[in-house]
DNA sequence: AATTTAAGCTGAGGCACCCTCAGGATGTCA
DNA sequence: TGACATCCTGAGGGTGCCTCAGCTTAAATT
């Protein structure tokens, strides 16, 4: 029923924390080099730990995902509140779009899990995505308020197509990056038609 | 070098190709249950034959995911061709794409292999997504050439907005479809102002 | 410093899935 | 009715997931 979320948090221990640390790191690096989906037992004994110690600090692969991608996504909730202090809102507007792709698509599947995470509650990443929904969805109504983004866009609306530059860009790890167009594609289209 | 993909072909002897049909069937059948990962084992089973048979059938998961969308992205392709012919290019188009975004998204995954094959040669579905790249890229041009969507948008650009609404629509497989609204913002994006 | 104890660590082991291949079965053609 | 190419089988080795019983140790207590 409550179904709450695990959140990984620091140890108390002092091997214990070095050891949390140290899975944080090769966890970061692995899901860089291999995806989401990276091994698990590859992370641990690249951190010089065993399996389940690793599965004690984190006991879902969701849970390690969160933990790994906490910060840069704090970030771009604490940009979100410097940006609703400038000028123009649609360029803050776009410039933290721009910045969400490039976080959302940190590595290969992670897109996934936040698009996930967004609606379902009882996911570890649940908080995080709540938090950038509201970032944006603020961002969207001061852009809307000025007249500069059509007014009968939702922010779930905003998340999908956001999401889906993300998950562009991640395709296109080698090569070609699209995501780049698609965003500025995708912002003509949703601005207001008054140039 | 050549890197010849793999394309399943009909065997010619008569247990072979009961046996063919019946993996095919268990495989779509699975696909749509559980994804583009579902266990081929499982597949296997529920088609009454061993698994060194499913893998004599069809050497690769991708060679299987192939053979069981062929048929699906076949149809998409006779039906851009039939609708040029149509009136309208600007419709036509819309309407190709709403289509495209369906058959993208018939199982969960399907739009990840798809976008993977489409410029990747060597990959069973390459053959297949180098003829949808050409039917909409007709359609495009045609809409273009009508003055009716903007003319510096390119085919890849297309596609990458329609795989886009694909996977999108794909995330939302339980609950909120986003992907119709998705792909509605994209066109009146994409479209020329004179409205 | 010795004791206690809770926090933490280990890695074998069961499970699921992947894919291969040697040996056996069988459809087909002459 | 052979003879042969095609096809089928399923055990087995590999990888990854996750758990848990037993051991180790940091740190609080006396």
């Amino acid at each position: 029923m409550d179904a709450k979320p695990y959140i990984a948090q620091r140890p108390k221990r002092a091997d214990g924390r070095r050891n949390y640390d140290a899975i944080l790191a090769a966890a970061r690096k692995a899901f860089e080099a291999s995806g989401a989906d990276a091994s698990l037992e590859d992370i641990a004994s690249q951190a010089g730990v065993a399996i389940g110690t690793l599965y004690r600090h984190f006991p879902t692969r969701a849970a390690l995902v969160e933990a790994a991608t906490r910060d840069g996504l704090e970030n771009l909730v604490a940009h979100a509140e410097r940006l609703t202090a400038g000028p123009d809102p649609l360029d803050a507007l776009t410039a933290w779009m721009r910045e969400a792709v490039v976080h959302f698509s940190t590595f290969r599947g992670l897109v996934g899990i936040l698009a996930q995470s967004m609606y379902d509650e009882g996911t570890p990443s649940h908080a995080m995505c709540s938090a950038m929904h509201r970032s944006g969805a603020d961002l969207l109504r001061a852009a809307q308020a000025a007249g500069r983004v059509r007014p009968d866009l939702t922010p779930e609306e905003l998340f999908d197509l956001l999401s889906g530059a993300a998950w562009v860009r991640e395709q296109a790890a080698s090569g070609r990056d699209g995501s780049t167009r698609f965003l500025q594609l995708v912002l003509e289209g949703i601005t207001t038609r008054d140039d």
